[in-house]
Formats: structure tokens, C-alpha cells, sequence
DNA sequence: TTGTAAGCGTTATCAA
DNA sequence: TTGATAACGCTTACAA
């Protein structure tokens, strides 16, 4: 005869194996609730429980499982960004500075590559969304359309959006926005290559179509050395390998009256590229050409001249989108966004 | 009078607001199940139904919830990587090739960076491990004894395991790796050196006390030029920016018949900055000098003169190791490691 | 081809 | 201070 209350044959549909909560009650012999509550509020129970709750824990090497938590409680504790390409030196600081952010605060990055796409951009941002983030962390302010009502949806619904590396308060976009202004970068490295005496100057686009902060800071330059009456052209590099790129763009100039006496290049690595390019052309940087480039690489210290260049604050975007990022989900409110400051540094590609 | 089976007075835990499967079964007329069924297997469903769903779908704007999927069904998407320093050129590398294959395969990154800290990384394990993750990638086989066991927990209950960065077969862990092994890129690099007719050798080894792979080619270094019959001592680089370290560690080279005729560096910023302070100290390069560096960064084609190095397949090894998993995860079997090619770039820096 | 019922592992609510 | 119960949103197994 079987006992009334016989066990189920089998348990229709196993698990991953792994040790439950249900599992560290039955050793230490209360309800998994208690030691739910232990995890998250050890002070509520009482010491002996919290003894025998321990002792359960670490005899069954109890890992919680997170989804289940996150379902049960409708909070998240993942925060996810989309950035163009992790393999930019400038992205990379900017990651781990969010990535060390985050972890601090008991907050974890769940990334996605865009590749400069839009498109793939808003292919992500679907996907990611579909892990109820606690955050959205976003490149740029320039979106497709469907990305940005899946931002302005989440926005709405309370979660915080954060664009990183742009910074347009008056543009009065609904996200907050960490980062700084690249039209005023391009206008300074333009006033910068004006106040040294240049007249003809260049503008030396990055190749990647959608690299719209890049083109920002050209449209800028070209405007503020209009504004001077000085002579602005736009050259765009070619895609592929940057400082190959900057050399090709180099033999593109022009030549005599034709040719700008400084360029400003989208980045470093393509300046650095036009400075091989000139000086195996025999033209004498900055005597004969200037050069200013973008971002600060390692190299522009190192080589001969020294490049000029702007500094952005890489990290400190990184940094400060975590900052405010935990502070918003600590207080309830949308996520605030802060300007950062970035440094136009004149070495000798520049000198007079 | 109630009826008896009146709806309930409100929900009592509302979700995230956003709408759920039912919510889209109600709007195309069918239960949830068959929405669920035609969002992962749209032939089983009658053409009608799928084109009311599609609707609904639409209407909805119906974004599935991950971690409900993955309670239910055991499954996970994400995979889990740790990784020492994302701002270094050479793991941001290799997570962008790692970020692009998981992506094209429809899996999700959770990324944690470690500080090159076994103990972050145990931490870092901890955490994303409760996320049950398809897979778990780590950098480098060193790791805290907690971590292996973690590891080997994960591997044992069919988790595919992959140890990035290096590759020692012979040494049977049971985890997969993909990389190459540093202890061969040392004796490489003593090689050449001793093949240029240096006999008096330095290594300049890292300054993060935990940059395992780095100590590796450097102790392998040694024992090959002892191998030789030359002289090899090694220093430590300081902390800090690689650039002024390497300029420091050059002051602490010794004088005279004790300085040796050519150092092979930890990584290639480090030996840059020994080529400037061997420059400024008026030392030619490679003349009385010869520089080796690692890594293949950008910087040392365009230095003067140009550094040997050896680039390691920083990509590739995120892609293989992208490939591998998703391979692994589509078979039900464990990872299978692979050796990647790295190369040893000769330019006049170690020119005879 | 579609539906019913049960359950994944956790947390919120309310009761004891 | 602890427990019982009912969700969270989805998928599996099985039935119709």
C-alpha cells in the first residue's frame, strides 16, 4: 500500500542542478523564505537562525540565481551600454571606467558592440531591453528613429538613459548626456590653427560614415574659420587602417596655393598618418604644416614633432555615467547629465 | 451578491508595466503558449494565427523578458567574460571580436573587469555566475583557488569554460584555452636578440605584479639566454603610467660594462619609454641599445627608430574564442582550445 | 494546430 | 522572528 502523501514519481522538469534556495533551507532546516530574507537582511533574523542559515550556505556552495530574483522583485541590477567599437582606445577607458563604476555599486554591465551602426544600434538596444535593464547607456545623441522611441519608451517608464560622450543641454533632449560639446572643440581647434597665423585650412573628416561626433567637430572648424574669413575645406579619410588613411589623404591636398597650411585631423591616428606621409614628402612639420589632432593617443607624445591634439575625458565619462547612473536608481529620478571638460594641447606639431 | 468567480480586486504585484505575452495573446485572440511557440518556431503556427500575432506583436510593441525565458526553460544566452583591464588596447581587442561573434550567434556579453586582481576576480565570478550563464570566459590560467573551483564546478555541470590569452595543452587543465603560450614568445624574443650577437640581455618585466603572462615570457627569456651562455637579468617597471616607467627603469639599467646591449620589455609603451630616455641620454638605438617590445601597438611602427615587437593575435583570440563556444554550446560538449599564431616583428629597433 | 497545467527560483504580502 | 501563499513572465510536457 502506498502512503497517501507519496513523493512525485520524478520531478517533471530538473533544474540546472545547482544548489536553491530551497535546497540551503532544508539544511539548515527553516523555509527558504528566511533564508531569502538572511540574504538581504541578515539584522531581521534572529542569530541562531542566521548561524545554522550560514553554516547551510557555505555547505552547499548556494549561488543565488539572479533571473529568478530579478522576475520575482521587477528590479534589475544590470545596467546596459551600447558603444561603437570596444577596440578605440577612447571607448576602452570609457568601458572600464563604467565597468568599475558599476561593480562598485553592485551593478552589473551587460555590453553590446554597435560597429558605428545605427541600424545595429537599434538591433541591440532591443535585444538588451528584453533583459529589463536597470539603466540604458547609449553612444551619442544621433539615433535612428525606432532606437529612439525604445529610449523615450524606457525614459518614460522610469528607467534612466544616459548618451555618453555628447553633451547638448540646449538641444533640450529628453536623455541625460555626459560628456562635452564637439562643436566647441572644433571651434577650438580652429580658433587654436587661426590665432598661430594659418588662413587655408583643412579638415580631415574620419571615414566612418557615422562617426557623428567626428563630423560635429568639423562642421564647426569649417564654420568658426569661415567666421574668420579664412579658407576651410573638408577632406574625408578613407576607411580601413587610419594612419594608412592619413597618409593617402596627405597626397590628396593639393599642391602650392591649393595646399592648407594646417589640418585638423578627426584623430590622432590619422594625423599621425599625414605627418609620415609629409615628412617623407619632404614638408616640414609645423613649419610648413600644421597638424592637430583628436584624442590624445599614446603616440601623438612620441613622435617628432610631438602631435597636438585634444584631450577627451575618456575615463572620466566612463566614471561619471556610473556616478550618475547609481545615483538616479538611489534616489528614484531620472539620471542627471554633466559636462565634461576636455583639454586642447598644443605641442610642437602646431608651434609657430 | 459577488460572483463567485469575481475577478480579483487588483493585481497584487503589477510588473514592470510593459507588455507580456498575454498581453499580445489577448490582442490576437489565441492564449499565450501559441504566441510563445510562434516567436521561437513560426512554422508550427497556422499562417492566419502567425498573421494576427504579427499584429498584436506590433501593436504591443511586445519586447520578451529574458530572465522569465531563462527560469523556464534553463537555457541562458549570456556569456560571461572577465577581463583584466578593458582600456588596454589589447583586451579591448579582443572583446570587440569576442562582443561581434557572441552577437552574430544571438548571445549577450556581461563583462566584468578584474584590475588583474585574482580576488576581483573570484569576486567578479561570483556574481556573474548567478546569472547561470551559457558560458564563462576568463583571462589567463592563474586564478585564486576559489575561482578554479568555481570554474571547475561550472565545467562539471557542462558549462563550457574557455581560458583566454594562453595556451598550454600540455599542462592538461581541464578548461579550454585559446591564446598562446608566452613562455615560447620568450624564448622567441631571447632568440632574436641572441641571434643579433647580444650576450649581455634584460628583461624588463611589468610592474602589475599580477600580469602572469608577462612574468611567464619574461622567466623564459632568462633561462633561454642562460641556455646560451648569456647574461640576462630582469627588472621591474613601476607602476603607473608605462611610459614613464619605462623611462625610470632605464636610469636603473647600470653603467657601463654592467648595462646591457638589449632589453626586451614587458609590453611595448614600457620600451618606448626606454627609447626616449635612451635617446635624451644620447644612447643610440639599436647601435648601443637593442629594444624588444610586446603587444604590436600602434606607437612603435612610427617611432624612430621603428620597435621590434611581437603582436599577438589580440582579435582573433575574441573571435576564436567566440567560435568555440558557440561551437561548443550547439554540440552539448566542452570547448576545444586552440593555439593562435603570434609574430615576431623585426623593424630596426633590433636591427644589427 | 492549439490549449491546459505545472513549474523554473526567487520575492512581496500578509498572517501568525 | 518566521512562515504560507501567491505571484513574476515564460517554457515544458502532455492533451485535445
Amino acid at each position: 500500500m502506498k502512503s497517501p502523501a507519496a513523493p512525485p514519481a520524478r520531478r517533471a522538469r530538473p533544474g540546472h542542478g545547482r544548489a536553491t534556495l530551497s535546497d540551503v533551507a532544508a539544511v539548515a532546516e527553516v523555509t527558504k523564505i528566511t533564508v531569502s530574507r538572511y540574504l538581504r537582511e541578515p539584522a531581521v533574523v534572529a542569530e541562531a537562525t542566521a548561524e545554522r542559515i550560514r553554516a547551510a550556505l557555505a555547505e552547499t556552495g548556494y549561488v543565488p540565481n539572479r533571473q529568478a530574483g530579478q522576475l520575482a522583485s521587477g528590479r534589475s541590477r544590470i545596467v546596459a551600454a551600447l558603444i561603437p567599437n570596444l577596440a578605440h582606445s577612447i571607448f576602452g577607458e570609457t568601458v572600464q571606467g563604467l565597468s568599475v563604476g558599476l561593480q562598485a555599486a553592485g551593478m552589473e554591465l551587460l555590453l553590446a558592440s554597435t560597429g558605428y551602426s545605427p541600424e545595429r544600434e537599434e538591433e541591440q538596444l532591443r535585444t538588451v531591453l528584453g533583459w529589463a535593464p536597470a539603466a540604458i547607456v547609449v553612444t551619442g545623441r544621433h539615433h535612428s528613429d525606432g532606437a529612439r522611441r525604445l529610449l523615450a519608451d524606457a525614459h518614460a517608464a522610469g528607467t534612466p538613459v544616459i548618451e555618453m560622450w555628447d553633451h547638448h543641454p540646449e538641444e533640450r533632449t529628453p536623455f541625460a548626456q555626459v560628456g562635452f560639446d564637439h562643436g566647441q572643440v572644433g571651434r577650438a581647434m580652429a580658433r587654436h590653427l587661426l590665432d598661430a597665423g594659418h588662413r587655408r585650412l583643412a579638415y580631415l573628416d574620419s571615414g566612418v560614415a557615422t562617426d557623428f561626433r567626428a563630423h560635429e567637430r568639423g562642421a564647426a572648424f569649417v564654420a568658426e574659420v569661415r567666421r574668420a574669413r579664412g579658407h576651410a575645406s573638408v577632406l574625408t579619410a578613407a576607411t580601413g587602417d587610419p594612419f594608412d588613411a592619413g597618409r593617402q589623404a596627405y597626397d590628396r591636398l593639393g599642391a602650392g596655393d591649393a595646399m592648407p597650411s594646417a589640418i585638423a585631423c578627426a584623430n590622432d591616428h590619422i594625423a599621425c598618418g599625414v605627418l609620415m606621409q609629409a615628412r617623407s614628402r619632404g614638408v616640414v612639420v609645423p613649419r610648413q604644416l600644421a597638424l592637430l589632432g583628436f584624442g590624445d593617443f599614446p603616440i601623438g607624445r612620441q613622435l617628432e614633432p610631438a602631435l597636438s591634439t585634444v584631450r577627451p575625458p575618456s575615463h572620466a565619462i566612463g566614471e561619471a555615467t556610473a556616478q550618475a547612473l547609481v545615483t538616479a536608481l538611489a534616489a528614484g529620478a531620472p539620471a542627471r547629465g554633466s559636462a565634461l571638460a576636455w583639454q586642447l594641447i598644443a605641442r610642437a606639431s602646431t608651434a609657430r
